[in-house]
DNA sequence: AACGATACCGGTAACGTTTCCGGTAACGTT
DNA sequence: AACGTTACCGGAAACGTTACCGGTATCGTT
């Protein structure tokens, strides 16, 4: 004879062990007014001493808002998503709110798309006020319930979102190499559906153009954000007949792929080859030589990201849809002027 | 006129629409038996076509097994628990279950153990089968359903468990250094509520007595896991009138405060102080010089802690309650012998 | 022709909570 | 004394889903 579940306590047990409605326990959970001091302290008690939580999913149905958000994230093996992570749950710390979090698994997967529509109806239809999503892979989303996207897709102007100045860090980045006499200088792209890798390659190929450098399509690869593919990207060229003397990467990431490949070939950064990435993600500081790359202060983008949600599941309004987050150069060791 | 909330569509309106009863679309959603193909088809177009996903929150009031399972962290933050959330996310990926993630914001502060109770039994309670909580800071949780810690705390044998061998861990470490001719080996101890930290400490402890070095205990200086403690333990061992020639921090991001520290008094490391971490962290091989530490397989332990969990929500039992990880030492360039 | 087995389907009662509406008692005001 | 106001509380309906039970039609078997 096995033990039998333990049943779980509802608010049913606690009316009646504190002599009380449900509707008043109720009203107690919720901080209404309308109950008296003595009432309330008893029906305290009552749930401290049996231990009663409320149900989640049958609050959840009852009544409209939860203050809870979700936060839907493409894989938890990346380092951006994390980031983002940290600033949504540091910001959501400070408000009322919870945060419940799915992750759809990696984003190079054909499901990936699916399985997120499928976790912002689950979630808006239910538990949550809103949803932020990071990196979106579908392009649109069925849902009564806000959305903000954070580093949104390329074909997407539905959804409110936050997303850096792009093009403009990569022209920091580019106008730094070009400054410290690099002309031959490569790019590995980011993954080709997101707006943020769009813009970063227009901003790579603007600031050749500016300072009269012929493009060179030999030296843009395809890379995916990932540092695998930006193994392959740099492998690729350092590999060619006239190989960049600079290599700008869309993300660290991609730019810590281009470590290893060019530890492969014997190369030495920055001596051989110099290095830009773009993000600034915690571990730039710590591989070596540090990486010289762009901030684009991912917390703050989960911070605006959160605060926007915030504001429309109160009913407020944006004064702007998209909102875009500062990016600045941040110089370490893996560049060198070249004469 | 404001455009009024968008319904959202239920099993009703899929069912008027398709001619049939919920029940029958009930079953079509959850591939139930007994329904014609021809009907099938039909609810399951409708489905598509009116955009339904089902309430998670009324499923999940109303059957028993949801296939979900919660992960509740302490803090997005660290290192560690993110590791961990790799290994589970990669589990549950394989299985046909889904993720939903909590975290309890900095485990420091006085309310984390009152959120992790909280988190448990709002999980259990309604949309999860059953939970894993990362180095929890409560000693108790009420609820029903099954629950596996990872790195549990020092006071409990309650739950399932998977724990690294700790002890064994700590004694390669500091045998390591032994071997390199160290004989004053200070010691940054870990987040003392955890089983984890009590048994590095032993260790530590053990491996000198066996090598027939007196304990020193001004060596040992009480950490808590964070980097930022970690500075400040290795700042307390590096004024020491007899400072120690190597370090072994209780795990990496100790450690990682011990490089400041050194760089802060002018120590260059390996050649004036020899540091072993421990945790092997993705960022210990980035960091320069690579740090030497003890590889405890992080994802493994949330991979082991997800097959337990199932294995138990399935209703199946575990041969053993606790499962010890293993441990092994990666040796990079942080060390060095002394004459 | 009668019967049992099978395939398919629907009605209804829950699940635990909050919301809505109302009711009673106590008190102050005229 | 009558009335209005306030403070406090409870009953019942609803939220969207699944479990349970039962019903009908079809078909094969005797």
């Amino acid at each position: 004879m096995q033990s039998q579940p333990k049943r779980i306590v509802t608010i049913n047990d606690v009316a009646r062990a504190a002599g009380v409605s449900v509707t008043t326990v109720s009203r107690v959970l919720n901080d209404k007014d309308d109950v008296a001091f003595d009432t309330y302290q008893r029906v305290q008690k009552v749930i401290d001493e049996l231990g009663y939580t409320s149900n989640l999913a049958a609050r959840s149905m009852r009544s409209t808002k939860m203050n809870v958000i979700g936060l839907i994230m493409p894989d938890a093996g990346e380092p951006f998503p994390i980031e983002v992570l940290k600033g949504v749950n540091s910001a959501v710390a400070e408000l009322d709110y919870d945060l419940i979090i799915y992750t759809c698994g990696d984003i190079r997967k054909h499901y990936a798309a699916d399985r997120e529509k499928k976790f912002v109806s689950l979630l808006t239809n239910s538990i949550t006020d809103g949803v932020i999503v990071i990196t979106p892979a579908a392009k649109h989303f069925s849902t009564h319930a806000p959305i903000v996207a954070v580093d949104p897709n390329s074909g997407n102007t539905e959804y409110p979102a936050v997303i850096s100045t792009n093009k403009e860090g990569a022209m920091l980045a580019v106008d730094y190499l070009i400054a410290q006499g690099h002309r031959r200088i490569g790019f590995i792209s980011g993954r080709s559906d997101l707006k943020s890798a769009e813009r970063r390659l227009r901003g790579y190929q603007e600031s050749l153009t500016r300072a009269g450098i012929l493009l060179d399509q030999s030296l843009i690869v395809q890379g995916d954000f990932t540092a695998e593919a930006g193994l392959n990207c740099a492998r690729q060229l350092l590999n060619l007949p006239q190989p960049p003397t600079a290599i700008f990467a869309a993300n660290d990431q991609s730019a810590f792929g281009a470590y290893q490949a060019a530890k492969e070939v014997g190369l030495s950064i920055p001596e051989d080859l110099s290095l830009v990435g773009f993000d600034n993600i915690p571990d730039a500081a710590l591989v070596y030589p540090g990486l010289t790359t762009i901030d684009q202060s991912i917390r703050e983008m989960g911070k605006m990201a959160t605060e926007m949600l915030i504001k429309l599941i109160e009913g407020g309004s944006l004064e702007k849809k998209v909102v875009k987050t500062s990016t600045r150069l941040v110089i370490r060791e893996s560049c060198k002027a070249i004469n």
